[in-house]
DNA sequence: CGTTGTCGTCCGATATATCGGACGGTTGTC
DNA sequence: GACAACCGTCCGATATATCGGACGACAACG
C-alpha cells in the first residue's frame, strides 16, 4: 500500500507502528498477537512490545478473549481529523438531512490513491437498505462516484491511475475500456453519474461532483438505492444532490 | 499522560510517533513542524523524519497553509474502534433518538485512566446547547457522570484514583471531599446523579449508569441542559434517560 | 504425571535508526 | 543586491533499539 520511496529500511520502528495498525484496519476484526505476528511479518518479541507500548498509550486495547485492536486513542484522533476537515464537518449535517428526507444511505466519497474511499455513511431508516462502512475502498470504475471524479481528465491519466485489474467486476465481468470513458465523458457534461447493478445487481447508484476551486471535484455526493427506483424517484434524488453538493462546493 | 512504567527510553521511535500524535490531540489545531518540535521536544530532523514518514502512510496530513493534521487513516482507524466496541455502536442510535426527542444534548462517558471522557455526543438542535467534544477528559468530580460511576467505591480506593488537584472547581472553589463521597452514596441509592452550575453555572447535568455484568457502571449516559429546567422536564429526562441505558446495559 | 505445545516476558549482542550539522532553496530586510 | 533568517532535505558516526533465544507459567493430552 505504500511506495519503497526511500528505502525500504528506514525507520522500521516506525513502519512496524504503521503496519500493525493498517493490518488491524484491513482485518476489520480484533486479532491475535499470533495473526498479527503472521500479518506484518515482525518477529515475536517486537509484536510483544509493540502492543504493550501502544496498548499504554491507549492506541490499542486487548478484549477479554485477548484479541487486540484499536483503543479509545484512535477514537480520539479520528474524531479529531473529522472535525478539522471542513468539507466532512459541513457534509454530515447535509447527508443526515438529505438521508431522513428521502430515507435512502447517502455517501460522501473521496479519492485514496487509486480507490475510491466511503469517507462518510449516512443509513437510511428503510429495513433493507444498501450501504457499505466508512474507510470501505472500492475500485473507481465499480463506482458511480469514480464515473464523477474522472471527469476531464485525459485518457492517459485515467489508465495510469487506475490499475488493470480494477476494471473486472466481482461478479467476473470485464469493463470496456472505451465504454468506461464515453460514460464518463457522458456523466460531466450531464453532471451526475448513474450506474445500475455494477457491484451489486440490486443496486443503483448516483452520484454527483463537490468541487473545490472550480476545477476538480475533490469529493462526491451519493444515493445508493434499490434498482427499481422509478424513473421521478431517480430525478428528484439527483436534484437533492446536486442542491446538497452545491451547499458543499467551493468550501475553503 | 503515561506512566514511567517500564523504562523511559525503550523505543524511543514509537515514543516519538505516540507523543507527535498526542501532542496533535491535545492542541486540537493543526501545527507546524516547528511547534511539533517544540512540543514534543525531538530535533528538527527526526520531527521532519516522521512527518514524512507518517504522511506516506496517510496518518498526517499537511494542509495547504503547511500546517500539519491527523490525516485520512486516523478516520479509518478511529471509525473502526467505534464499530467494534459494542456499547458505543448500540448507544449511537439510542442517543440520537433522545436527543432528537427532547432537543437536549446527550453524551456517552467512560473513565479514561483519572479522567472522566466524553465518548459520543449527540447535539440537539437548540441553539443555546451546552455540549462539549468528543475526547474531552474532565476531572471526574466535576461531573455527574463521575458521581454515579464512583458509587459503591471505597473511600480509600476514591481518593487514591481522583488526584488531589482535581477537587478544585475552574471558579476555584475547593469541593469538600466528605460531602462529595456523601454525594456518591446518595447517587448510588437513588440511580441517577444530577449537578447544578457544577463546571458551568448556568448548566445542570443529569447522568445514569450503564452496566456491564451486575456490578460496576462501565459508562454513564447523561443530559446536559440549561439549570432553568423545571422539575417536570427533569423527571422527564432523568426517566428517558434511565430507559436509554437499560436496554444498553448488559452489553456483552 | 511426565511430555509437549503455546503463551507472554526478559535480556544482551549487534544490526540499525537517530540526530547534529552541513547544504541548497526561498523569503524578507536594509 | 548582499545579508540574514528560516525552511526542508540529506547524510554519516554513534548511541540505541531490535530480535533470537532462553525462561517460567500454564494447559492439554496420552
Amino acid at each position: 500500500m505504500r511506495q519503497p520511496t526511500t528505502s525500504t529500511s528506514r525507520a522500521r520502528g516506525v513502519d512496524r507502528v504503521i503496519s500493525l495498525c493498517e493490518q488491524l484496519h484491513l482485518h476489520r476484526e480484533p486479532m491475535t498477537p499470533k495473526e498479527l505476528m503472521a500479518a506484518t511479518g515482525a518477529p515475536r518479541s517486537s509484536v510483544y512490545e509493540l502492543i504493550n507500548l501502544l496498548s499504554e498509550a491507549g492506541w490499542l486495547e486487548t478484549g477479554s478473549d485477548g484479541r487486540i485492536f484499536f483503543g479509545r486513542a484512535m477514537h480520539y484522533f479520528g474524531l479529531d481529523y473529522a472535525d478539522h476537515n471542513d468539507l466532512l464537518r459541513r457534509a454530515r449535517p447535509v447527508m443526515r438531512q438529505l438521508s431522513a428526507r428521502f430515507d435512502e444511505t447517502t455517501q460522501l466519497c473521496m479519492l485514496d490513491g487509486d480507490k475510491y474511499t466511503v469517507m462518510l455513511n449516512e443509513n437510511g431508516a428503510r429495513p433493507f437498505r444498501i450501504s457499505s462502512e466508512v474507510g470501505v475502498k472500492v475500485p473507481i470504475p465499480w463506482t458511480a462516484s469514480g464515473r464523477v471524479l474522472l471527469g476531464g481528465m485525459p485518457r492517459e491519466a485515467i489508465l495510469g491511475l487506475v490499475p488493470e485489474a480494477d476494471f473486472v467486476l466481482p461478479s467476473g465481468e470485464q469493463i470496456d475500456i472505451d465504454a468506461f470513458l464515453a460514460e464518463i465523458e457522458h456523466t460531466r457534461q450531464r453532471g451526475y453519474a448513474l450506474t445500475e447493478g455494477l457491484v451489486d445487481s440490486f443496486a443503483c447508484c448516483m452520484a454527483v461532483p463537490i468541487h473545490e476551486g472550480d476545477t476538480v471535484a475533490r469529493a462526491t455526493l451519493c444515493f445508493t438505492v434499490g434498482r427499481n427506483a422509478d424513473q421521478a424517484r431517480r430525478e428528484a434524488l439527483v436534484e437533492a444532490l446536486r442542491e446538497a453538493a452545491a451547499t458543499l462546493s467551493h468550501g475553503d
